[in-house]
DNA sequence: AAAAGCCCCTGGATGC
DNA sequence: TGCATCCAGGGGCTTT
């Protein structure tokens, strides 16, 4: 599932590509997540300026507005001199002067949305509650925990929740908090200064290293040359249900958390 | 305000 | 072999 690693991989792919290229024409499949918001003469010509990430959303800067992608859970991107004709799956064609950056997406949980600016009501409903970047020196370890005390839900749903810290999906939500030892059910609240400085730096090392294998490639992520990434043969917990753990063979468990699957091993992580 | 549950979608795995 | 059922899950929305 693409979570920040596979969505930077993405950014990375992409931004010699699309920087400086013009919009010739955007061509839709079936209908994603939301509509565009945007008549498609107003996109034509216009240059992309920059391409950027929040969470996990691609930010595409125009020279008027913006566009908001976000791959949704089966959604990937790649780019192109020429493309052969969509498929089922294609949803979005952005012909630009030089390529064609396509949209494949399966489940049709992604999305692509024009917004004036990031503060158009639009950009702000989607981007507005988002938590703070956790690769950037903003992600800070005492602002953390002052933000976990106020939350009594389990912390691996207050991950997920990226409201206080942003990217972490359900598979490096588990693989952080076995790095740092703490159980998935622990209430977010409950964790000391001390515990929670460790989940800090597990969060940044595990986004940190699958980022520098190219992302986890589970089921439909590809990378912008319809390559896979590596991270998900290295996971320590997460789709690992019954088989021993890395580190003291402790046979690793799942539970339900918010009909979300978790993965821990009862050991290395007590409470 | 926070938390919990719902729902969107479809391919692949599983069960009878 | 074929069909029905379940599961994966990001995250905005609604309800509690």
């Amino acid at each position: 599932m693409p979570e920040l690693p596979e969505v930077e991989v993405t950014r990375l792919g992409l931004v010699d590509h699309v920087t400086g290229a013009r919009i010739q024409a955007l061509h839709l499949g079936k209908p994603l997540r939301w509509p565009l918001g945007v008549s498609v003469d107003r996109l034509r010509g216009q240059l992309i300026r920059h391409i950027r990430r929040r969470g996990k959303y691609l930010l595409l800067d125009l020279d008027e507005g913006l566009l908001l992608i976000h791959l949704g859970m089966s959604g990937h991107l790649r780019f192109d001199r020429a493309l052969p004709p969509p498929g089922p799956h294609d949803h979005m064609d952005l012909h630009t002067d030089r390529g064609v950056l396509r949209l494949h997406d399966p489940r049709r949980f992604g999305a692509v949305v024009f917004a004036e600016s990031e503060s158009d009501p639009q950009a702000r409903k989607l981007l507005g509650r988002l938590g703070v970047e956790p690769l950037t020196q903003a992600f800070d370890p005492a602002e953390f925990h002052r933000a976990l005390k106020a939350r009594r839900a389990p912390i691996k749903q207050v991950l997920l929740a990226g409201d206080v810290v942003v990217g972490v999906g359900n598979i490096y939500a588990a693989e952080a908090l076995f790095r740092a030892g703490i159980r998935p059910t622990m209430k977010a609240h409950r964790l000391s200064a001390q515990r929670t400085g460790r989940l800090h730096e597990a969060i940044q090392a595990v986004l940190a290293r699958a980022l520098a294998v190219g992302g986890s490639t589970l089921r439909d992520f590809a990378n912008t040359n319809g390559g896979s990434g590596y991270f998900q043969l290295e996971t320590m917990v997460y789709g690992r249900a019954g088989e021993p753990c890395r580190v003291c063979q402790t046979p690793i468990k799942l539970l339900r958390q918010g009909q979300r699957s978790t993965f821990f091993c009862p050991t290395c992580q007590k409470f």
